[in-house]
Parts: structure tokens; C-alpha cells; sequence
DNA sequence: ATAATTGCAAAGGGTTTGCACGAAG
DNA sequence: CTTCGTGCAAACCCTTTGCAATTAT
């Protein structure tokens, strides 16, 4: 279950203990090369299924199907919401949900029932920059914050590379 | 929004109407031509993400991330439960979850908010059909009672491609 | 020593796009 | 007529796999 302990693998868990955000596989591999860790993607690959078999990650797919990891806290599992437009996210406390699939469960006669409960909106913060909403009428144009780390890696995920 | 009403249109939203469970661009595309309806693969695409868009269908994930699409009911959209192992999907109750997303957003700060709520699990037909959980040691061999309609297409998803 | 892990390059596979033809309004 | 829809083939792009070299234990 465990595996070996390997450079590569550390890093990559390093990574995602720094982030505090959502992260592809893609993305984790970019921040670990402009890192200076040496790595390949398809390491990053593998590393990350492993962890998500382990249960050592929370997951959740972008808009096109993509998986996104994200460390999981000691405490288990849990939800998130997450902003569309910068993409930070934050745990949502999911007692209700957790008791009422375990109530479907009963109700249904289904065994080894699993959930998956995403929400996402626009954080108050966004919603400012993208002045209030609706208004100055260019709506495709909201510079999503999660990228404006940079291609170059400025900012908060700096220490996830580091 | 609407677009114009051709024969493929009309022969995608039948297809889906025939059918209990969610489905994949492809399978319906399957089910059209096994079904004598002349139709590109790329307009099936279309067809449904138009339906998407237009709200017009329920949409929820394959474990590879590949979108699945079941005819949305007349009083708005559901919540479901699916069987991992033949497919088959019910709607369940989700008052319980909406309200907590209203709650969630509310408490955050965080506007437009939307959710994803997908519950699977295995039903109590392919429970007994394997027999009875994990005996036996052929785990891997589930027969999906999905595809067990076969790759001709008989039983109930005849109805879908007439 | 020995089996697991790595990483490159190539294969895979579902989905989307370019573009010319055809059909709906 | 004029615009929208269709469908083929090619492009995409993320992800996985084959396999020889490398590394942890």
C-alpha cells in the first residue's frame, strides 16, 4: 500500500501540501519543473492516483472532466466550494449531506454507497473585481485570479514548489 | 436558445426519452444508427450540449470524466442514485441537499452558486447477482448489467433508438 | 541483489473543430 | 434566399502504457 519513499514522491506530496487550492496533474508538474525538482509527468501521474487510491487526497473533476487534488486533511474526507473565476477553495461543513446519503442509502436498498457533492460559486472578492456582476458589458473577460499566479508561479503557490 | 427543429434533433431527445438511465454521447450515437437513424457522432455532441445548455438534461460524470445525459423531468432538475454495476439510475430526494447549498452560499459570501450531487452505489438485484458481495474471489468480474442489454441493443433500450 | 519506480516516447480515446455541403425557416 | 445545422476527417489534449534504465530497500 505504501510504496517506496522516492524523491519524486515526496515532492509531489510537498507540493500539494503547500497548496491550499485545487491542482491537475499538469499543474502540480509545471509548479515541481519551474521548482527545480526534477520530475516526469507521467511520475506525477502515478503519484497522485496512488494518493488518491490512499485516500491521502480529496478530489474533484474541472469543468471537463479533469481530476483536481487537493491534500486531505487528517480529520477525512470533505467538501468544498470553490470560486469559479480564481478557483480558491475552501471546506464546507457537510454533516447534513454525509447523513443524508447514509439515509438514501437505507432508504434504497443500495450497498457501498459513495458521494460526490461539489459546489462552486463566485467568491465576494471576484464578484468585486468583475464589478458587481453584470454591468460594463465584457463578460468573458474575467482574468481568472487562480491563473494570476502567473504561468511563472508568483504569489501563495510559490511555497508549493518550494 | 431554441434552434431549428431538424430530424437529428429530434431523434437525439427521442433516443434520450427512451431511456431510464443516463447515457453517453457515444452510446446514444450507438443507439440512433443501431436504430436506422442516419447521424454523424459530432452531431450528437452538439445536440447535447445544446440540451445542456438549454437545461433540458440532468448531466452527470463517468469515473473518466466523460459526461452522461438522462432527459431532465418536467418539475426541474434531480439528484440521483446510480448502480455502479448495471447503470441503472433513480432519482432520489434532494431537498435536504438544495437547502444546504442555499445555506452554504449564503454563509460565504459566495453568489451564483451551484452544486453537484451524485450518489452510486451498488442495487440490491446486482448485489445478489454477485453473489452476495465478495465471495467466491471473482471480483473483477461484475457482468455490468448496463451493457448486459448487450452490444446489439435489446430489453427495455430497444424502445430508445424506435 | 531484487523488485519497485522512473521517465521518455508512443499509443489511446473521448471530444472538439474546420470547412464544404445540405436543409430549415 | 439566407442562415443555421450537419458530418466527415483531422486536430486536440489529457492520460495511460511499453519498456529500458535507475533506485530504494
Amino acid at each position: 500500500m505504501g510504496g517506496r519513499t522516492t524523491r519524486q514522491r515526496k515532492a509531489v506530496t510537498r507540493a500539494l501540501a503547500g497548496c491550499q487550492d485545487f491542482m491537475s496533474a499538469q499543474e502540480l508538474y509545471a509548479l515541481l519543473v519551474a521548482g527545480d525538482h526534477a520530475i516526469g509527468l507521467t511520475t506525477v501521474y502515478r503519484a497522485l492516483r496512488e494518493l488518491e487510491t490512499d485516500g491521502g487526497v480529496d478530489v474533484v473533476r474541472d469543468e471537463t472532466g479533469g481530476r483536481l487534488y487537493r491534500l486531505r486533511p487528517a480529520d477525512g474526507h470533505r467538501h468544498y466550494l470553490m470560486c469559479r473565476d480564481c478557483g480558491r477553495s475552501r471546506p464546507v461543513d457537510s454533516e447534513v449531506v454525509e447523513e443524508w446519503a447514509g439515509r438514501i442509502a437505507a432508504a434504497t436498498g443500495f450497498t457501498a454507497v459513495e458521494h460526490t457533492v461539489e459546489l462552486t460559486g463566485v467568491c465576494a472578492d471576484c464578484l468585486a473585481r468583475t464589478d458587481g456582476g453584470r454591468p460594463s458589458g465584457h463578460e468573458g473577460e474575467k482574468p481568472p485570479c487562480r491563473w494570476d499566479r502567473g504561468p511563472g508561479l508568483q504569489g501563495p503557490v510559490h511555497s508549493c514548489a518550494s
